[in-house]
DNA sequence: AACCTGACGACCA
DNA sequence: GTGGTCGCCAGGT
């Protein structure tokens, strides 16, 4: 699963549940916050760019600030997230192996 | 074992 | 738009 995040690039979004549905568990978005969650301090995984389906970060005390980190980190992105976590999920989209494209 | 609690999401009112 | 219900499943009490 982080290998996956880890293939998301600066400046662009996933879905918990796009992350689940890419591995197979289609319906087991919250396993992917499971996991995420478990990311402590410093990591190479990008998990500021994983929000949940209704183009929001996802808040709540239990994450002890880190939902704010990611509103920071994302907003150095140059991703617009308005002051409650909104943020602009369809133009940013990510879906991986658009490179296929480029093939031809 | 029986709840409860989530970095979730589809669906419906 | 918003809000409630229900399905999901790992962990904790």
């Amino acid at each position: 699963m982080y290998a996956l995040v880890r293939q998301i690039p600066a400046g662009r979004l996933a879905t918990y549940g796009q992350v689940a549905e890419l591995l197979g568990c289609w319906g087991r978005a919250r396993q992917v916050g499971w996991a995420l969650r478990r990311l402590r301090g410093p990591t190479d995984v990008p998990w500021q760019r994983v929000v949940n389906a209704a183009g929001r970060i996802s808040f709540s005390p239990s994450r002890e600030g880190s939902d704010w980190i990611q509103r920071q980190l994302l907003l150095e992105e140059g991703i617009e997230v308005s002051e409650d976590g909104r943020l602009p999920l369809r133009r940013y989209l990510w879906t991986p192996v658009p490179d296929a494209f480029l093939e031809l």
